[in-house]
RNA sequence: GGUCCCAUCGUCUAGCGGUUAGGACAUCGGCCUCUCACGCCGGUAACGCGGGUUCGAUUCCCGCUGGGAUCGCCA
């Protein structure tokens, strides 16, 4: 970020001074000062301006940017032929506008700071607003987790605000399940409902007030009208004009637009939409976005029983709760002008947007429930980390060169808009599956600890009593192995029962009955072993094996199967070792046992 | 249909005017081997099309095509 905006300044330094360079030998005209930049040119008089310099007054410099975002070096270059000759540098770097993180805070660790006082004003207020209208959504958790990268990478301020405005679906157990998968993901917020802040409440269904607080403002300002207009009538419209004419659209006619009595009919409010101009936002990830006015409609604010509708809601909460930056799924990008509109009208600033690409289905659909899991707990009940998860999340949509593989602290630090993508992508279960074992595989990411912990709800869940020292010693064979919790839990449950479960298919082709004394004799060989460890026991085997002119295939698999139940297992001899003598013998007699009683070979 | 947005291997992506277009997942070979994995070595695989700008476009501009979002008293 800081080299990219020192290369853009020297580029747009260049140009601009290329352009009015020669302004510099008229000092009278700008009362001495040195031309080099668009307010020394506003000084000249236009008759001494040439193309490109009239064009830049036209669109406005980027230098103007100064304050804010700019206008886009590529629109520059659009309007203004001249300026084709950017270098693709400078209009990538000015697409994604030219906003700057605010510093993050020196030394100060989030424990250590005041959990009441609020963040100085300089700091970003990001937040997460979902509404409870079911499960939390893997797309919500992409949401979720950029805003929170960004406060926790600036220091600043991550809410967690309930969007339950929709009466209809929302419940407080989606709210419950919500707030326990942004808890098992680890993703911490400073305010919401839970834990409140200044800034409360943090349901929208508690702030009714303020929204009709706000609404007056709008109507007072002539940005807003009372309609009584019912949603049957319009309904009935809608439906006529589409009979019609099945292409077009429905937009409301503005019955009550300058309607002062309503005869005591209940009345929604309506946004009076401009119906000329345009509206320009620099998005943080898709640069300069120009919307028409005329293709707004003058949509509902606030239903009859005065409870607000999304844009309504989202823009009241966001200027009252101070949020700085906006950070969403593209699907709301199309909200986003309107609500520019209503801070203007509110004479609020609005906050900086940044939209993210959509993460579609395999097939490019949206991603639904027919797909497999898109609810979080469902990645929880299979046995991934959470910051499996996060890693294989932040990675869609936003890339660190070519790296792959993420803790969340290298996520916090790395974390930045100007790397975020814009094209929509598709989820990968297989790459998902691929980060998820990096990060079992990993101890620098999965401590023993964290992977002890982590599976020890599985093991129980199979009704097996595990130790913890057990599983500790067990783990360097299932770290390279299992892919998940869940399929590390299903390896290792031969070793906390008293016999192994032997599936048929695995005693019919091993425990064969022309095995059995091979079983026998390999019981009484670790019976005897003095020095029951890996490799001497290893030894000893093949010893007995050179014996009987057999090889290492011909007794492997059965003893396998008679110690654990399975045809694949860690390597032979360590699992000797983690089973000890006494387990390894039994199992071993009541196979041979089982093996005789068997059918032979191929039978 | 209107408006907005997007476009590099099958997938996630790197690339910021000059590269043998790189990595990862997946896939296909091979090595290792008591099984399963891990690991290692190697292969197949991409700049949607057409114009421009330029000495030179994957890269900048325009158009087309394709995809997505949205058009509710859902969020």
């Amino acid at each position: 970020m800081q080299a990219d905006e020192l290369r853009v300044r020297d580029v747009l330094e260049a140009l601009v001074a290329a352009a009015i360079g020669a302004r510099a030998a008229e000092p009278e005209l700008l009362g001495g000062q040195r031309a080099h930049g668009l307010h020394e040119l506003r000084l000249l008089p236009e008759a001494l301006l040439d193309e490109r310099e009239r064009c830049l007054l036209h669109v406005g410099s980027p230098f103007d940017a100064r304050e804010g975002p700019g206008p886009e070096p590529a629109r520059l270059a659009r309007r203004c032929p001249i300026w084709t000759g950017c270098t693709s540098s400078l209009v990538r770097c000015g697409k994604r506008g030219f906003y700057h993180p605010p510093p993050p805070p020196r030394n100060v660790h989030r424990a250590k700071r005041r959990p009441m006082s609020s963040a100085p004003s300089d700091r970003p207020r990001v937040r997460f607003a979902p509404s409870p209208t079911g499960y939390l959504h893997i797309g919500g958790v992409r949401t979720a987790l950029f805003n929170w990268l960004w406060a926790r990478k600036t220091g600043g301020t991550f809410v967690l605000r309930i969007e339950d405005t929709d009466q209809e679906r929302s419940t407080p157990e989606n709210e419950r399940v919500i707030i326990d998968s942004m808890r098992w993901l680890g993703l911490d917020w400073d305010e919401g409902p839970d834990v409140g802040g200044g800034h409360g409440p943090y349901r929208q269904m508690e702030r009714l007030g303020l929204y009709a607080e706000f609404v007056e403002k709008l109507i007072a300002a002539g940005a807003a009208y009372r309609c009584s207009c019912t949603k049957e009538e319009l309904d009935a419209q809608r439906e006529a004009l589409k009979a019609r004419d099945p292409k077009a659209q429905f937009r409301y006619p503005g019955t009550c637009r300058d309607k002062k009595d309503h005869g005591g009919r209940p009345t929604v409010v309506r946004w009076r939409a401009p119906s000329s101009g345009s509206i320009t936002y620099v998005d943080l990830v898709f640069g300069e976005v120009t919307t028409p006015n005329h293709t707004f409609q003058d949509a509902v604010l606030v239903r009859a029983d005065g409870v607000p509708l999304y844009n309504l809601g989202a823009v009241v909460d966001d200027i009252t709760m101070g949020i700085t930056l906006v950070a969403r799924g593209r699907d709301h990008m199309i909200n986003t002008p309107p609500q520019i509109h209503l801070y203007e009208a509110l004479g609020a600033k609005p906050p900086v947007f940044a939209h993210l690409p959509m993460m579609l289905a395999p097939d490019g659909s949206k991603l639904s429930k027919r797909h497999g899991a898109v609810a979080v707990s469902e990645y929880r009940d299979k046995g991934i980390p959470p910051a499996a998860l996060l890693n294989y999340l932040a990675r869609f949509g936003w890339s660190h060169g070519d790296e792959e593989v993420f803790s969340l602290r290298d996520l916090v630090d790395k974390f930045d808009w100007a790397s975020c993508g814009r094209g929509d992508g598709k989820f990968d279960t297989k790459k998902l599956a691929a980060i998820t074992f990096e990060h079992l595989k990993r101890p620098e990411l999965t401590s023993d600890d964290a992977y002890v912990t982590g599976l020890m709800p599985f093991l129980e869940a199979r009704g097996l009593e595990a130790d913890d020292a057990r599983v500790r010693t067990a783990l360097p064979l299932y770290r390279e192995r299992g892919q998940t919790w869940l399929e590390t839990a299903e390896m290792m449950d031969y070793l906390f029962r008293a016999e192994p479960l032997i599936d048929d298919k695995s005693r019919t082709k091993f425990l064969t009955a022309d095995k059995a004394e091979g079983l026998r004799d390999v019981a009484r060989l670790f019976a005897g072993a003095t020095d029951f460890s890996a490799a001497p026991l290893e030894a000893s085997f093949a010893a007995y094996l050179a014996e009987r002119g057999l090889s290492m295939k011909d007794l492997a698999q059965p003893v396998r199967v008679a110690l654990t139940g399975r045809t694949a297992t860690p390597g032979l001899f360590e699992v000797v070792v983690l089973l000890g003598r006494e387990a390894s013998v039994a199992r071993l007699e009541r196979a041979a046992r089982l093996a005789s009683e068997g059918a032979a070979p191929g039978a």
